[in-house]
RNA sequence: GCGGAUGUGGUGAAAUGGUAGACACGCUAGAUUUAGGUUCUAGUGCCGAGAGGCGUGGGGGUUCAAGUCCCUUCAUCCGCACCA
């Protein structure tokens, strides 16, 4: 036994600076090869990395080599998020410039990344924060609103008291600021948006052929755009010049209207009842309670009768009520319904308590318009119409598209598509943020500020003195001459939303030096879209969408041929570790606690008794947070990646345990171990095995191709956990191998290394150098499995009686029913459970099974 | 309320309808070394002395055969939520 050690340190140190000076993974446009993009979420530079980061990147980190050893061109770019809040946090917390805040941060970032030895092409590291990189973005602005895809205009926004800003919706979660958890307020004010909207059906389409993302983030981003398909049309009020415009997606259904209904907010609420008794206190009612959207859900619905009526526009002797009611929202279609409480809930619930008429119109199969009187609650089934007039007899979904025909033919309506997609609203009253390029012009209105004159940078002379933004008050950067007129004018004081970077910065790593433009258009046709993008589920509406958007959007303004950037998306789990508690309930760190006698654990400073709480997400308030740097710095990069893709499969949530790193820090080890123990006894490198093996070494040889064909399709499959369980059983194999010639040994190990290579890139390097080879892994083609050597000669499998197992037969592999029955029924455990049975049935499955059916 | 996912040993987990628990963590016993960690060997789903029986959240079904397919039910987690 060998008693050399493997310096793990030293080792891992030397063998990322050999890739360094070798530049292993700088990458070119080679239309030679076909290229692969990996692609991982860039980070927010807040300081130090955390255990989510090192999941996501040691995953990218193992496509990334692998598919760089199958002989793609493989490019796997990192980048820094580098604006927004938490910067000007730190600056107000700490009075430091956020511009510095940041580049520490990155600094220190880096260089965790880099001890982590991701095959990174750093030479192309992009920071957003950097004018070099906004530049790009506002030119691109101004090409959107150009295009018409960007535009101004006032509207009612969510403003987030506590972080001074607006808020798009997607960014309102129950009602409460995305960071900040403040309740949002509504305000009026001017504001830049995105016109997303216009994308709305593409993005809807051509998410459904994104074959290689999760169902589920499709599904999310389905339902977040959900597309509705309805009816618009206008009812005439009566005594009164005025009209109501409603939607609805049940046209069908028009003739058991039996009221209108309007949102609080919504105008023709104002004109109508405006100085009614009680009218003021019941928006006041509205705008009062719960504002989770849960608590609005089950509100009670209520509703103001403003006393007018509004005519069928079917039946011109029919009227109906208008009310104002709270549960319709001013945002989704007209803002206003007309209510069929025999066929939506809500409106059955409204009807019962003002004591509408309650009139059946669509009859499922079977049942007739009493029973759905009866029902007690409304009905959403299909059926055909009765009580509808012209209608009655057709089935529910004729008769949609004829009351469409009709209201078109009135000249009232129309058919139409409803979204609850909203425009983006991108501008916020942040410093830290790429700023929006126009000038405000008393004379000219808003003027785009000229290409030449890019980019606007931030100015770094700011303070925090007081709260709002420090731009709007910056004595001198707000002042410039309108590039129209030449008159003083102001710039706009707006900055982007961060997710305006996160949208195209994939494209930045194409063509990361490119003064002149955000990137070249043809390196862009030769890398996108993104072959495989990783990263967490939490960006699954926000990030993801707004990249969908921006894609199509350069795409319509030219600037590259793909419009959907991500062609694999992978959602990684999200990393847990147990909590601790002390005697009072306050949090304590796991470093903060020791094992104590019984299995229970105690405080290190005092011994005083800890609970134990259920390992959950990891956070700060928590304190239930690791720090993978003394991790890295303890047991090593290669145990930390090798702990983290062997525990759990990798799109499940990941629990962080003492004992699971340091079981990977021992197969390090038993690794090195076991090179050590053969490398002077090998045969030298090349030297052919043998064909005719037998015995010990055919069954070698024979499990290390077929763990050649495994490992390589867990990984394809992010099937990480079992890509290394299939390793470790070579290495078992080959641990426990008895007479073994050198020569067979040799390419049991050697193909060994070459599969772990992915995953523990530092020790692979090292084992292969011992090996005698002296081209890099980096450089070494992925192995190829022998299919002749995968079909085993004979098999060993179960002998069912009735389908209970009673023995294991040993056959060959070829060996027909005859023989496998023969063999099977001679067996004493078999011939014990048949005993004076008559075989009913003898199934016999090669390669699985025999089940001897007796009765 | 709607949509989705998950449920298997003490723990993380494996299992094209075909020998349930691979690979690990932990634990038990022994050996070696050591101040200890380490390393090695054997064992480890549950009940049972054993033969054997029982086992994939619960209940039902299809099948020669079900963790896997179907129906039903419970629990946990995630997303959306008065969207007309």
């Amino acid at each position: 036994m060998s008693n050399e050690r493997y310096n793990i340190r030293e080792t891992e140190e030397k063998w990322r600076k050999a890739w360094q000076d070798n530049k292993c993974f700088e990458v070119t446009e080679d239309k030679s090869k076909e290229k692969y993009y990996v692609l991982a979420m860039l980070p927010y530079p807040s300081g130090r990395i955390h255990v989510g980061h090192v999941r996501n990147y040691a995953l990218s980190d193992v496509v990334a080599r692998y598919r760089k050893a199958q002989g793609y061109n493989v490019l796997n770019p990192m980048g820094w998020d580098a604006l927004g809040l938490p910067a000007e946090n730190a600056a107000m917390e700490r009075n430091i410039a956020p511009a510095d805040w940041t580049n520490q941060n990155i600094a220190q970032m880096k260089e965790q990344l880099i001890s982590m030895g991701l095959a990174i092409d750093w030479s192309r590291e992009v920071s957003t924060c950097d004018p070099s990189y906004y530049k790009h973005e506002q030119k691109m602005f101004l090409d959107f609103y150009e295009k018409g895809l960007a535009y101004r205009k006032e509207s009612v926004v969510n403003w987030d008291p506590v972080e001074n800003t607006v808020l798009a919706n997607e960014q309102v979660v129950d009602g409460k600021g995305w960071r900040s958890g403040a309740p949002v307020e509504r305000r009026k004010l001017n504001q830049w948006f995105l016109k997303i909207t216009d994308y709305a059906d593409e993005l809807l389409e051509e998410i459904k052929k994104l074959e290689r993302w999760p169902d589920k983030v499709r599904t999310m981003q389905e339902n977040w755009i959900s597309k509705s398909q309805g009816l618009q049309f206008k009812w005439d009020i009566k005594d009164s010049d005025e009209k109501i415009e409603v939607y609805t997606t049940r046209p069908d259904t028009l003739f058991g209207a039996s009221f209108i209904a309007l949102a609080p907010d919504h105008p023709m609420a104002q004109k109508l009842a405006a100085g009614k008794d009680g009218f003021d206190d019941f928006i006041r009612e509205c705008q009062a309670g719960g504002t989770s959207e849960e608590a609005l859900a089950q509100a009670d619905k209520v509703g103001f009768d403003t006393g007018f009526t509004a005519t069928h526009p079917l039946l011109p002797d029919q009227e109906i009520p208008i009310y104002v009611a709270n549960f319709i929202l001013m945002d989704y279609g007209t803002g206003a319904i007309f209510g069929v409480p025999a066929h939506d809930q809500r409106d059955y619930d409204f009807a019962i308590k003002y004591d509408l008429p309650i009139l059946p119109v669509v009859i499922p199969e079977g049942k007739n318009a009493t029973d759905i009187s009866d029902l007690g609650e409304a009905s959403t089934d299909t059926g055909n119409m009765e009580n509808s007039d012209f209608l009655d007899g057709m089935d529910n979904e004729t008769a949609k598209a004829e009351v469409i025909k009709h209201v078109e033919a009135l000249g009232t309506g129309f058919g139409t598509t409803n979204y609850r997609l909203r425009d983006w609203g991108v501008s916020r009253q942040r410093y830290w943020g790429c700023p929006v390029p126009f000038i405000h012009c008393d004379g000219c209105g808003i003027v785009p500020v000229p290409e030449a004159d890019l980019p606007v940078a931030l100015p770094m002379d700011i303070n925090y003195d007081a709260p709002g933004n420090p731009l709007d008050r910056h004595p001198t950067w707000k002042n410039v001459d309108c590039p129209k007129c030449g008159t003083a004018a102001r710039r706009e004081t707006d900055t982007f939303d961060t997710f305006f970077e996160s949208s195209w910065y994939f494209l930045r790593y194409l063509d990361p030096h490119n003064d002149k433009e955000g990137f070249a258009k043809d390196k862009a046709d030769y890398w996108m879209g993104v072959d495989q993008y990783i990263g967490g589920v939490e960006h699954a509406v926000l990030h993801l969408l707004y990249a969908r958007f921006f894609t199509k959007a350069l795409r319509d303004c030219g600037y590259l041929e793909q419009g959907e950037p991500f062609t694999g998306l992978f959602t990684q789990g999200m990393v847990t570790h147990e909590t601790y508690q002390d005697e009072k309930g306050g949090w304590l760190y796991p470093n903060e606690i020791q094992p104590a006698d019984g299995g229970k654990f105690v405080t290190i400073d005092g011994q005083k008794p800890v609970k134990i709480g259920p390992s959950i997400k990891m956070s700060k308030s928590k304190r239930n947070t690791v720090d993978p740097q003394d991790i890295l710095d303890t047991y090593g990069a290669d145990a930390a990646r090798l702990f983290i893709l062997s525990d759990s499969p990798p799109e499940r949530d990941l629990e962080w345990t003492e004992g699971g790193i340091e079981g990977a820090w021992r197969y390090i080890n038993k690794l090195h171990r076991l090179i050590s123990d053969h490398k002077d006894t090998l045969t030298p490198i090349g030297a052919a095995t043998p064909t005719d093996l037998e015995g010990a070494e055919k069954d070698l040889r024979a499990q290390a191709h077929r763990a050649i064909a495994q490992v390589g399709k867990n990984i394809e499959d992010f099937h990480m956990n079992k890509a290394v369980a299939t390793i470790r059983e070579l290495s078992n194999a080959i641990g426990s191998a008895k007479n073994v010639r050198p020569v067979v040994l040799r390419e049991a190990l050697e193909a060994l290394i070459l599969l772990i290579n992915p995953m523990t890139p530092h020790l692979a390097e090292e084992l292969w150098h011992h090996l005698g080879h002296t081209k890099m892994l980096t450089e070494t083609s992925w192995p190829v499995a022998d299919e002749s050597l995968l079909v085993a000669d004979t098999v060993t499998i179960g002998v069912q009686v009735n389908g209970k197992l009673r023995a294991t037969i040993t056959l060959p592999a070829n060996a027909d029913q005859a023989i496998a029955k023969d063999i099977a029924l001679s067996d004493d455990n078999v011939q014990k459970a048949v005993e004076g049975k008559d075989i009913r049935k003898f199934i016999f499955v090669p390669g699985r099974i025999v089940n001897v059916v007796v009765g």
